[in-house]
DNA sequence: GTCTATAGGTTGATAGAC
DNA sequence: GTCTATCAACCTATAGAC
């Protein structure tokens, strides 16, 4: 075989299913759901209004495939491994992980609230397919505990816990220049990651 | 005088103006931005939409106000004091007063999203009048520091990194069961207050 | 599969009486 | 201040040609 790249089925790029998606998400994120119209997605994606129905069967299929495209990434993550060498470098990674995810998936979770049935089709569409933070808490959770044991994590704190922490804080990093307009009060992600070092530092009476 | 209550100047309920308020604020929790219009609205508060009209300029301000009157809470909350005798009983306290603020106005964030103008209005009304999560960091950062200095909380850890954490929790708390349709992995206030007690309580090493 | 053209239905906003 | 009546604009969705 030649330097021919991985074989696919559809047509690679120009393919008016997938101009039609990343346009809607292009016009969500920077004009909101409330502007997005079947008119200014097609103009956009340079095509016409027949096509998006051809694809979708209307505008809340469109939206929900949208949505379930941004929310994809997050099973991948659920699955790959994460544990490294290194406690810290291991946290670390995880952060970056969940930040990449949640930057674009912040505005797909908001944008679901602007509508009931739309919310309540996602909220379905997650609790069907196991999707939400609780997987990566638990495995970052089981990882803690096993620290836990190795003596490199003191024993005295609840290894979920922890991580909901670690999450949470990335959550609000995620969310907050979107939502209020400034980042006043965020802590960096370094300044997270100090934090939770010296929280899980074996202590001399925490050890014993 | 007789038992009559405090003078007010308008007419007390069934002021057509709050009437609207609170229908929009309700329709928007309840069905969605997308869903509020002015006919629902209307029809909500027992009002025609030429009142709505008479009151505010258009939907925008309408909104406009509905954010406001959702945030006001903020800078009440911002304001008073907090700080009781024991650390736990502060922490708690300061948690359920953030949970509280939050419940309704996470949906009011949200909702400005959903409209480019919206957002950029709403993100100006904060920065303008110094909203956000930062004023109350700010506050939960200096009274852990007084307490550093007492040696009730352990020294070295950054204060404000802190506060941050025990807000972000609480953000999350809020946003989840709206914003994924379930609480899968989200610690309950209780677990996280247990953490933090744990992480702050001053260790033998620290100490010294 | 993609286009053009258009029907059908809402919606925001105004005018003017009371 | 509140109402009724109405308009103009816009948007979703469909039909049918290519």
């Amino acid at each position: 075989m030649t330097t021919a790249p991985a074989p696919r089925r559809g047509r690679p790029p120009s393919g008016g299913r997938e101009e039609i998606l990343s346009a809607t998400l292009a016009v969500l994120r920077e004009r909101g759901v409330a502007k997005l119209t079947t008119r200014e997605v097609a103009r956009r994606a340079g095509v016409s209004e027949g096509s998006i129905y051809y694809h979708f069967t209307d505008r809340f299929g469109l939206l929900l495939a949208v949505f379930e495209r941004g929310l994809r990434p997050l099973a991948d993550l659920n699955q790959r491994g994460f544990a490294g060498p290194d406690l810290r470098g291991t946290l670390a990674g995880f952060m970056a992980a969940v930040e990449a995810f949640l930057d674009p998936a912040v505005d797909v979770l908001t944008a679901a609230q602007s509508d009931a049935d739309l919310r309540e089709a996602l909220g379905t569409h997650m609790r069907d397919n196991d999707l939400g933070p609780h997987r990566g808490i638990t495995m970052l959770g089981a990882y803690l505990e096993q620290q836990q044991r190795l003596g490199v994590v003191r024993a005295d704190v609840d290894p979920e816990t922890v991580a909901y922490t670690l999450v949470s804080g990335c959550f609000m990093r995620a969310s907050q220049e979107r939502m209020v307009g400034h980042t006043l009060g965020v802590a960096s992600r370094e300044q997270q990651l100090d934090l939770l070092m010296t929280l899980l530092a074996p202590t001399e009476d925490a050890v014993k």
